[in-house]
DNA sequence: GCGGATCAC
DNA sequence: TATGGTGATCCGC
């Protein structure tokens, strides 16, 4: 039943026994140490055991190491807490909760739609590939794509145990004559897009789920060409090989989440059919690892496997107990596994879903706080470069930072209005930073990020809207190529993105138009968010610190905020500044979410409980 | 709404 | 010597 190389947690056969005080479970920490993807293709014919075994050692006693054993210790906790919860549940009568399981499983049942053809495209090895195409020499090498952790790594390093998401000095240590390559993502997005062209004439719809992946929708193509859908991919697939040289795999299945998984089973360079039959799917799914679901990580796949769920066929016994155990959500998520379910409406995905922008980067530990000033400093700049990019402000501005000792930490805040420059970022970032300086006494950082949510679009057609009398249907014809006028009031999901869409230009135009009161100044550029007035006038601006209208320059400006942050009253000044001028109402709407088609189209990424 | 945690690529 | 960056979601509080 157990995944070979799978770390068992007490499971149900060896019931609740804890590990002798003082020992370690050095195989669950090793399983996760190994990484992420372990699961995929060309890992078969290694000795896990072994590349475990250098892993460990290679990074055992490192500040990362010790990280990673406390989560493992804190995860393994948590699974005593789970199986004590199954020990408790067993005692009891479920024919209640078995009712309601087996009702949502019929319930689930009937929104099964057989007739779509659905597949995954997926480049192999694809940063990798491309290299080669530029170096034909590096096809007989071990070789890998990335710096500090690798991005891809051909097959040949495979064979070494080598994988995505590894520390490179690991990598080298399980494979010592490994090429490492650094990034060059305009490359690789250049021949994405050869390569979409092709997609393109199977789906004009079809969906990019990342630079080297994509779902397509071919129901209307092999209806119109009659061919039958593994031809149709074969055809595709033979055709990307000759006129992009790059191969990929693909998934060929009723829905997305089938066929991302079945992309993964003949790869590389090859395809596999679920054919759309009830018994086949459940046969599948059957016997299928839970970890091989998109959504079910190294974290939930411990946790599910402690209660006896290896894979999703384990988890039709267990259905009664999953929502007590798990939540309702994941209960929700797990009945899907089992049936095989998945979404099957392929749609590209629109650039205004985006809901945060952000920036960090790692380096050499920094306790020093004017190093550490620096570093924001240059995230907010990085970051204003983003947002311009994006034509994005934020409302909501969050700082990361990862601790010497990998421990990650959050600190939000909403600004009185919607940020974008470097200046203002950095403002309003500080107090923030400062705060975690005064919790944690001798702060040392070896990570720091800005990240904007609450997005406000600051795109022409949003602004140009400014001013002007409202026409929304004109600016939604600008934003949609495709948008169709309507004189109804049915509202399709394009409606409602478009409606969302109005409602945040008149949102932005009633805080521009409160600004414009308060500020006494116009700022129709959408570049500026108080810090610089148009026109011949001397700049005019205020402090997001202590809210005090100035005249200046940048290098003044810099030199007053930073004036102001380090009064000893930082934190009162700004939570006053902030009662001052609150941000948003809270009633704001926000942006639709997923339209709501039938039960099979839960676009649910992720479901965690605790 | 905030902060922590998880996941995918 | 040494373990990434971006975007998203979910949960408990």
């Amino acid at each position: 039943m157990a995944t070979p190389g799978v770390p068992v947690d007490n499971n149900e056969d060896k019931k609740d026994q804890s590990e002798p005080a003082g020992e370690e479970d050095f195989e669950t920490l090793k399983y996760q140490l190994l990484g992420p993807s372990l699961t995929k293709a060309g890992q078969d014919a290694v000795d896990q055991q072994k590349v475990s075994e250098i892993i460990y050692n290679a990074s055992k006693g490192s500040k990362f190491f010790n990280h990673e054993q406390e989560r493992d210790r804190n995860l393994t906790v948590k699974i005593e807490r789970i199986l004590k919860a199954k020990a408790r549940l067993e005692k009891l009568d479920l024919s209640h909760d078995l009712r309601r399981a087996d009702e949502y499983l019929a319930e689930l049942e009937l929104s099964r739609d057989l007739s779509q053809f659905v597949i995954h495209v997926d480049c192999d090895a694809f940063f990798a590939a491309v290299e080669e195409l530029d170096r034909p020499e590096l096809k007989t090498v071990p070789m890998a794509v990335g710096k500090g952790v690798l991005t891809t790594c051909n097959y040949l390093a495979r064979k070494f145990g080598v994988r995505s998401g590894m520390a490179s000095f690991v990598a080298k240590k399980l494979c010592p004559h490994l090429v490492l390559l650094p990034q060059n993502y305009e490359k690789y997005t250049a021949k994405a897009t050869e390569i979409r062209a092709i997609m393109a004439e199977y789906d004009p719809l079809f969906e990019t789920a990342s630079v080297d992946e994509a779902y397509l929708n071919i129901t209307a193509y092999c209806d119109e060409n009659q061919v039958d859908p593994e031809e149709a991919v074969q055809n595709m697939r033979a055709r990307i090989l000759e006129e992009t040289k790059v191969s990929v795999s693909a998934g060929i299945a009723a829905n997305a989440k089938i066929a991302k998984i079945a992309s993964n089973q003949n790869k590389p360079n090859g395809q596999f059919c679920v054919v759309n039959k009830r018994e086949a799917i459940m046969e599948f799914m059957r016997t299928l690892p839970v970890r091989k679901v998109n959504g079910v990580g190294r974290v939930f796949e411990r946790e599910l496997g402690s209660i006896g769920v290896v894979t999703c066929g384990d988890i039709y016994p267990r259905r009664a107990m999953l929502t007590k155990l798990f939540g309702e959500k994941a209960f929700q998520f797990l009945a899907q596994c089992y049936l095989g379910l998945g979404r099957t409406n392929i749609q590209p995905i629109e650039a205004s879903e985006r809901k945060s922008v952000s920036t960090e980067t790692t380096f050499n530990e920094i306790g020093d706080k004017e190093e550490l000033r620096a570093k924001l400093r240059w995230a907010a700049e990085e970051m204003e470069k983003d947002l311009v990019r994006t034509q994005f402000k934020g409302r909501t501005l969050c700082l990361k930072v990862k601790l010497h000792t990998f421990e990650v930490l959050t600190r939000q805040t909403a600004p009185p209005r919607a940020v974008s420059q470097a200046n203002d970022l950095y403002a309003f970032a500080l107090p923030m930073l400062v705060k975690l300086e005064k919790e944690i006494p001798g702060m040392k950082l070896r990570l720091l990020g800005l990240r904007c949510s609450n997005l406000v679009s600051t795109k022409k057609a949003g602004i140009n809207f400014f001013g002007v009398t409202t026409q929304p249907r004109s600016s939604a014809a600008q934003t949609t190529e495709t948008s169709v006028q309507k004189d109804d009031h049915e509202i399709g999901p394009e409606e409602a993105f478009e409606s969302s869409a109005r409602q945040e230009v008149q949102d932005e135009m009633n805080d521009l138009e409160q600004l414009s009161q308060e500020a006494a100044h116009f700022p129709d550029t959408g570049e500026s968010s108080g810090a610089v007035n148009p026109g011949s006038s001397p700049a005019q601006w205020e402090c997001p610190i202590c809210g005090r209208p100035q005249v200046a320059d940048d290098r003044i400006f810099n030199d007053h905020v930073d004036f102001c942050l380090s009064r000893q009253t930082i934190r009162e000044v700004v939570e006053d500044t902030s009662q001052e001028e609150p941000s948003a109402p809270a009633s704001r709407k926000r942006k639709p979410s997923q339209p709501s088609t039938a039960n099979n189209d839960t676009r649910q990424k992720r479901l965690f409980f605790q």
